[in-house]
DNA sequence: CTGTTGACTTGGAGCAACTCCAACCCGCTA
DNA sequence: TAGCGGGTTGGAGTTGCTCCAAGTCAACAG
């Protein structure tokens, strides 16, 4: 299939594809007889592999690693075990990162409906309203970051 | 404090406390007699809010706004909310994202175990196994994505 | 009183990972 | 044969930092 198709097949965009056949994260693309690209299912496979991979947050460096492994043969699986297995950390630590952003947000809008519902034409309530997510943002991200 | 420590504080690099402050995304920062930052806790816990909304892939943009907002008052708690929301929203499709990852992985690893164990002196194992994922991963991807 | 250290300042370059654009080519149809 | 749709390339632009050089300033040692 030619460059569109295979961006709707895959979710790279077809620049994307591009610069990922570049830089040498895909393998060979056939071209035909016009210069145009010509992917088949098992490009696609390995593009939606990468979709996930790059959407997750690794990092082109380390896809271009795995790709490099798979090119190699059998005997790297043993690393890309691992590349994928550390992979699945960081996705462990991205949801925590959107947990506490959920409970952050949570706050927030429940401040901002106390300050809506307590609304007298005070307007320094602006300043309590903010000035009271200090000690409990503060505890929440201490909590474990540091 | 300094800008060290209210990098420490804050999560954010002192690098990238500059960047936003130039950004607009911060109030009048004060300085001391030497023309040094000098942050106080107030700045501290807005900060802290940046932190986690960007570290969660809310763009500048939106930030940019959301600043402005609460510079503004009390009367653009609507707008504040709806933008926390939606930030909501993404974080719901970022933590799906993950999820699909997960499974990638899984699958993959599982896949490599099997390479691993039916390890004959076969070397196109390999290619047998990159082709077990098509059917199941191009299912994956457009099981929702299109 | 003069180094020297260390934390800060600024402006600007560099980087990752795209994204967009101009200029061109190629096969096809009216 | 002119125009259209879909490709091609190289290169510039974008976002959000990150790093660096060169300079300033306060404090402290000798």
């Amino acid at each position: 299939m030619r460059i569109n198709e295979a961006s709707k097949a895959s979710g790279l965009s077809a620049d994307t594809i591009r610069y990922y056949e570049k830089a040498g994260l895909l393998p060979p693309i056939h071209r035909d007889q016009s210069g145009h690209r010509w992917f088949g299912q098992n490009n696609i496979d390995w593009m939606i592999v990468l979709y996930w991979l790059r959407k997750t947050g690794m990092p082109m460096k380390v896809m271009s690693r795995y790709a490099a492994l798979v090119h190699a043969g059998d005997h790297t699986i043993p690393e890309r075990k691992s590349i994928l297995r550390e992979h699945g950390k960081l996705l462990a630590a991205r949801r925590s990162d959107l947990d506490r952003c959920d409970d952050l947000l949570a706050y927030k809008l429940a401040a901002y409906e106390e300050a809506e519902k307590g609304h007298r034409d005070d307007d320094e309530e602006r300043d309590v309203v903010e000035r009271q997510n200090r000690a409990e943002d503060r505890d929440r991200h201490l909590g474990d970051g540091g």
